[in-house]
DNA sequence: TATGAATGAGGGTTCATTCAT
DNA sequence: AATGAATGAACCCTCATTCAT
């Protein structure tokens, strides 16, 4: 690939992250037009509006398996825990695509997407196992529900444009629940 | 009104929060098809898209609110306000719309979808207040907070897709929050 | 034809002769609401559209037959003829139907219409007939283009809104070119 | 602008021109047909029905503007402003569009066309002056009444389809009140 | 007879996708 | 490879006309 593709198709993925992020439903002229190029580019390096979307999700997704993963070495595991939980909610306030690629880690066709959420499903276990492990949280609420926490309390920030301070005392109710002895 | 326009409306309704339970960004023809009527019709019955998608709205919080006030009057207040929950969670598993009532509750710019909102927020409201005089819901949750977790546990089971055996762990997580001491 | 059919088509009458003088691509919903009968009764009376808007037409052209009658007994004949002119033209300018009226006086399909059109121009010709006996009009004028004079005049007056001062000079220019030795 | 856009506006413009000289509220599906492009194209160069509209009516006032200022410098003043007015008129009787953008001159919304209508409402003026200088029309009338006189004999020309000799008689009375004397 | 309801064809407009430069 | 232009299907909505009450 020449350099002045691969310059244009990061360029498109910054704006298709920005427009999708704002409004789900934008055009894929608004994304070309944010991103300064043709909307033949655009269809040059996503044959497909569903692909680009994917690409969206994707890009979302690995960067949530990074942060999961720098936080998974920290010495206070139920910190790390609760703090990757509180900045993916807090995000996805104003990210609409940070719930949607959450909800759609799993249901999403591309290869690749399905790669990045089941990589960042993993790290986010790798959290979780290591914050039970330290007593930080109850053992045996286990990953499938503990995601779906994650998943409905973005989602429901998002839709809800929640008001940071109610968002924050959700979290607080969540935390109680997730916490040992409780 | 003629009987066959009472007949019309109620079937256009009922096709209506089919469609959009399925899909919220389905076209009025769709609907006009389920319902068995000429798209002219729908549009004499709700001369806007928007009109048709507050009315859809708006019947699914009046649901929501009769039930809330036929558990108001419960024995047991804190059985009361869990079986709520419960129920709209689980619906909203296979109704989009139901969610999205919730959501929109407050940001619906219609009169009578705005007055369905309140009411089911204050019937939910008196739910919260009424388990917490029992003991059954710790009395340092306000109903914003609350109310967001409804909400997020509805998107998040929609969105999902959830398997119910997970949804309800979902839940038991939620409520063990919920609950004082906790 | 029963009393209360009379009443209503007389009603959908006038309305339609308001509205279409307003606006000619107004609908038969707004004729039908400003004359406070169904949309279905003003299809009874009249089948189609179009007959409506010849009957419209059709009572338009009658008055003016009326009074171009009335004036043509008069003992001035050329003060006569020019009166009529000047209220034709005034009227059309806020009567968007007179200008459609003597258009269409000729080029209208319906037998009632056409008769009336005839009739119309039939006295309107009487009075030009008069006039230029009177020697109030010249004589090489006929009617042919004094009638084209009369259309111009009203749809220039009707599309442009002019200004009422600059419709009377206009009409003076017009009728300089009519008098004798000009 | 790309060679093949520049040749398809032009054909749009031109089957417009046709299309509404012929019928005003003709649709936008039809100018696409004779045009032979699909109906987005007309959509990509005319983003509103009335922008399209107006362009035509832009082109075909520049047009009259282009042939008053080629007549503006002609040795007898009387003869050009006579033959201009004819030629409109003239026109007018086969283009409805002419007398709609000599009516809309001053009341249409966009800047293009009324910069056009300023213009050819200007060089008809000067043409207008210098008759009334060279005394080959009467220098009472004014620029306001004579306009709407032009206004007039086009859309009667236009309304009655006018046999071409009805309508040159016309023009003779009609020129018969503007000259001096008269 | 009078009415409101129902209808389908059509109108303007948008958008994902393909084509030509 | 990059671009702007072109496309047709689909969407929301309106209206003259017909149907059922």
């Amino acid at each position: 690939m020449r350099a002045d593709a691969r310059d244009n198709r990061a360029r498109i993925m910054t704006a298709a992250d920005d427009v999708f992020g704002r409004s789900p439903s934008a055009s894929t002229d608004d994304v070309a037009r944010l991103a300064g190029v043709g909307i033949a580019t655009v269809f040059r390096h996503f044959p497909t509006k569903t692909e680009l979307l994917e690409a969206v999700l994707t890009l979302r997704l690995e960067r949530l398996r990074e942060r999961a993963r720098e936080l998974s070495g920290d010495a206070e595991p139920g910190k790390a825990f609760f703090e990757f939980f509180t900045q993916v909610v807090s995000e996805s306030a104003s990210k609409l695509a940070i719930a949607e690629a959450l909800t759609a880690a799993g249901a999403v066709a591309g290869a690749e997407a399905q790669e990045a959420g089941r990589g960042m499903r993993s790290a986010f276990n790798d959290l979780l196992t290591a914050a039970q492990r330290a007593g930080a949280v109850r053992t045996d609420a286990e990953f499938p529900e503990v995601y779906a926490l994650l998943i409905g309390a973005s989602r429901g920030a998002t839709a809800a444009k929640l008001d940071p301070a109610v968002r924050d005392r959700m979290l607080t109710l969540i935390y109680a629940g997730l916490k040992p002895y409780a």
